[in-house]
DNA sequence: TAAGATTTGTTCGTATGTATC
DNA sequence: GGATACATACGAACAAATCTT
């Protein structure tokens, strides 16, 4: 429980990384949770021999990895928070900043998951939730009439599947599918539309949603699987039209 | 192509933040690749107006990213450098710290993607690569005696399977593949042993891996399909014994 | 080996900003 | 509004690392 599956290969760490390092562990020892304060710039001072700027730079580094939020004024300081799924998607967003990675994968990986996510899903959503998907699913009635329209409606479509996996009671699959649904709103949101919109893969696609949340509200679980997975195809053939250009931005939050 | 796909939700933000988005936003703007060097700190404060511990934080912010690499000495300075699969693993195991993830929870995911994995490498990998996973797979040809043992041997399971998810293709997939494997065997290394080793289910599990790489070398996309999903039913029949606490660990990197 | 140059690393003193009472 | 308790930011000095000669 020391922290160190790493066999030592000596990189030479400046004191603000190893300071961070050593307050995480405080944080653990401690077993401080969500919302407890830690000492304030005073206390670490003393606690751990450095200068102010040392503290401050050590505190940069946890609130940059979600650890630690910080507040000025008297009751204010550091304080354990826990990490946002927002922000754990934004800096995994920046890993694939540097990598290859195609519209082909992504969806060769939704089309594993999104099916297993419905079925598990099917039974277990509150009238409010379901309420909600549908609202979701039933927006934008009519077929798009332009290439912007097309747009705002395929980023509408995405926020159908990120609901979905808010939903999830299993975090790692919910994350997963949460953290596809996003960058294919980015990527859908920064590209220039050359494709006309498919009318009738749309029409489908949209039925699809629709048909899901009601496979979900009737607990068939067997049925979701089979409509998501027909849904991840037809997504699938509707994307396949589009560049696989990189990931190229940095995160944002 | 701006960076800014949040609604404004003006939090108030600190110096050192802002001006670590605006050097984002530099290096973007200028298309800096990794190994690419930014300004040193004294044109930094020329650039951003701020004062040297500014840009300190500034940059222990991007480095705590792993978007920036830092050198002293002469030639030395700040450099894009690319997020590492390693780094990219531990900021996101800190955001499942506060999570409630189950062991079934990873399996879910684990028996949808693995399967898809050892069906897209199939003739795929070179001589080289599945020589490796071969010597992986063959070690401790003994079944455990101790419970340690049994430890060790699990950990070098979960080592083929990262080994496995290195060589993916798809950066997503054997990133996620990758990521399972590390918590795992955290909660591996970690974890006290109260269950005797089950010979029968481990050999099992070696004859899986050896039967998985026959499988690939023979290029058999649905033998290794197949093959994988019996050994994922196989290794969560082994956890499951198992309590299913939750990761309590930060990063350690 | 040693000296010098370059760049980040660290400290300290002081002043300012901000939220609470 | 004023007092208080914090973080925030600045600037100047000095220390340490590392490359070149």
């Amino acid at each position: 429980m020391d922290g160190s599956s790493k066999p030592a290969g000596r990189t030479r760490r400046s004191r603000p990384v190893r300071v961070a390092e050593e307050i995480k562990q405080w944080v653990v020892e401690r077993d401080l949770r969500q919302g407890d304060k830690l000492p304030n710039e005073a206390e670490m001072i003393g606690l751990f021999a450095v200068s102010k700027g040392t503290v401050r730079e050590a505190m940069r580094i946890l609130e940059a990895q979600g650890l630690i939020v910080t507040r000025t004024g008297p009751g204010g300081g550091s304080f354990v928070g826990e990490v946002s799924a927002e922000r754990a998607r934004s800096l995994l967003a920046n890993y694939f900043y540097f990598q290859h990675l195609s519209v082909a994968d992504i969806y060769q990986v939704r089309k594993a998951l999104e099916p297993e996510l419905a079925a598990s899903l099917a039974g277990r959503l509150t009238a409010a939730q379901l309420d909600e998907l549908q609202a979701l699913a039933e927006r934008h009635p009519e077929p798009a009439r332009s290439a912007e329209e097309e747009k705002e409606q395929h980023v509408a479509s995405l926020a159908f599947h990120a609901r979905l996996a808010d939903f999830a009671g299993n975090p790692l699959l919910g994350f997963v599918i949460g953290f596809m649904a996003r960058i294919l709103t980015d990527l859908t949101v920064y590209r220039r539309l050359y494709d006309p919109p498919n009318r009738a893969l749309w029409e489908r696609g949209r039925h699809h949603q629709i048909e899901l949340v009601r496979a979900l509200r009737a607990g068939d679980g067997a049925r979701a699987r089979s409509v998501m997975a027909s849904h991840m195809a037809g997504a699938e053939e509707m994307m396949a039209a589009q560049e696989a250009r990189l990931m190229r931005r940095f995160m944002e939050d």
